[in-house]
RNA sequence: GGCGCAGUAGCCAAGUGGUAAGGCGUGGGUCUGCAACACCCUGAUUCACCGGUUCAAAUCCGGUCUGCGCCUCCA
């Protein structure tokens, strides 16, 4: 299995620190407002991920915090008028609604930052003791020069950040030792949630809460440490920093980033009036569509968002989910159960589409390929599978292609639904005209339910239906 | 200015040296009373452009054009 890592940026042999088992930690959203289709790729993909490694065998101890104080959190509340910590609650409980629409399995642990400041102040405590962090009144600063790795994951040169940044040294004129020092704590400012310190009154620094939270919830040297892009540099360089400074070992083994989620080839950005939250997007769409549209392309490549990609998204996913609902189907139509000898050779052939599927997810979680393996074998059960099929054979491709599509988090199951008794009555009489060759009256019918929701199919087997 | 990513059919998207997967859409057909589902057929002599390396390049090298990201606690 190979996984690429921004710290080498190539694709690495994946090599757990402990017998399977995969420590990971992935870097969650700020809860200041409904979370935004951008903030779902990374849930998605490392998701996915997470989903893959427990396929593959693995015990995956799977961590994602909540960044619960912040200042975007702070100027919502004091807009709304009520407590930070009411923002960011209701907000935690909202982004857990879309994750469970998104089929987002819930972390093995979701820290808050807000519970988490004393292993903080302990944390940024050790890094002042070993040189690595300064104070000057009340604030404390990572003394960045004294790492000397820095810079190692997103490879920037520190002599090019200086010159790259030089309107900072002026706009940052501080108590710094260096402009590219940066704050692990701060003292409050007035009406601002705070904590008591060594230091001051006030607040963590935003990368520090991911350093002492990895570390609490996974110890101190983890196999993974996933995120945005666009927390490469300065979020993870920090806390690598941090972490490695302060635990004088190497921090994370492998470093994932996704790409953005664009719309219009343009960065999601509420200026630019191009922005969606997941929450939006559910009214119009099952979020199924939106994470199955997610997986459509490799993590790792920026990815475009319109109607029209969610249109295709939805009919192709509707295309997985029929074919499985048709095996169900036939399942319950069937009159032989055991399998042939030559169904028994044609499902060996299924082999095949598992051996591209783990090949695809073995390369650095390849979802657009593992995808395309699905297809063919909905194709191939499309084709295969028929009212003469066996009972085991049609519960087989079904399984397969459930146990597939899981690893994807994408659902094909139903749930057993039952119609009311007057919809049965209707069908039914629908049935009996298209006996009686009434077609007007069972075309009729039809286009009764389907005001109602009901979308009928007349096959070789039966009637078979689905809300639309 | 520094660092980096990308350009493959109408659209989306794999493929990183051996002769272009898959999906959506379009058009035609089979099935069906019709429809839907499904199935079959339909698509790039070609992978932004120009050179080069090689028996062989979408894939490697050089250059050009175009789009995008990071360098601001934005996933």
């Amino acid at each position: 299995m190979k996984l690429y890592n921004t710290m080498s940026k190539t694709k690495e042999e994946f090599v757990p620190l402990e017998e399977g088992k995969v420590k990971m930690y992935v870097c969650g959203p700020t809860v200041y407002n409904y979370i935004h289709i951008g903030n779902a790729r990374p849930m998605i993909v490392f998701d996915t991920v997470r989903r893959y490694f427990e396929y593959k065998g693995y015990d995956v101890n799977f961590v994602s915090n909540f960044t619960d104080v912040d200042d975007k959190i702070i100027k919502k509340a004091n807009e709304e008028g009520v407590s930070a910590d009411e923002i960011s609650k209701r907000y935690i409980e909202e982004c857990k609604k879309d994750m469970e629409g998104m089929n987002v399995k819930p972390a093995t642990k979701n820290p808050l930052a807000t519970e988490e400041i004393g292993g903080m102040i302990a944390m940024i405590q050790t890094l002042i003791e070993k040189g690595f962090a300064y104070e000057k009144n009340g604030t404390v600063y990572y003394r960045t020069r004294q790492f000397k790795e820095y810079g190692k994951l997103s490879h920037k040169n520190l002599d090019d950040l200086r010159s790259g940044n030089r309107s900072l040294l002026v706009s940052g004129a501080d108590e710094k030792e260096d402009p590219l020092d940066f704050v692990l704590w701060k003292p409050k400012k007035e009406g601002e949630p705070a904590w008591k310190s060594p230091w001051s009154e006030g607040r963590p620094g935003w990368h520090i809460e991911c350093s002492e939270m990895s570390k609490k919830y996974l110890g101190e040297q983890i196999d993974i440490h996933a995120g945005g892009e666009d927390l490469v540099f300065p979020h993870h360089e920090n806390e690598i920093a941090q972490s490695e400074a302060a635990n004088g070992k190497g921090f994370s083994k492998y470093w994932l980033h996704n790409a953005f989620l664009n719309i219009d080839n343009k960065k999601m950005s509420k200026s630019l009036g191009n922005f969606f939250t997941v929450r939006e997007i559910s009214e119009k769409y099952d979020l199924q569509i939106l994470r199955f549209f997610m997986l459509s392309a490799h993590y790792r490549s920026p990815l475009n968002f319109s109607a029209e990609l969610m249109e295709a998204a939805k009919n192709g996913l509707e295309r997985i989910v029929t074919a499985a609902q048709n095996l169900k189907f036939l399942m319950g139509t069937t009159k032989t159960t055991q399998m042939s000898e030559t169904e028994k050779e044609t499902f060996a052939k299924t082999q095949e589409f598992v051996d591209t599927f783990e090949r695809a997810m073995d390369d650095d979680f390849n979802t657009a390929d593992a995808i395309s393996a699905v297809f063919e074998l909905v194709k191939y059960a499309n084709t295969t599978a028929s009212g003469e099929s066996s009972e085991e054979y049609l519960q087989k491709l079904y399984e397969l292609l459930v146990k597939l599509t899981d690893v994807l988090g994408i659902i094909v199951e139903k749930k057993e639904e039952l119609l009311d008794a007057d919809i049965e009555e209707l069908i039914a009489q629908r049935q009996a005209a298209r006996k009686e060759r009434n077609f007007a009256r069972a075309d009729e019918i039809r286009a009764e339910l389907l005001e109602k929701g009901i979308v009928l199919e007349d096959t070789r087997e039966g009637v078979k239906w689905k809300r639309a």
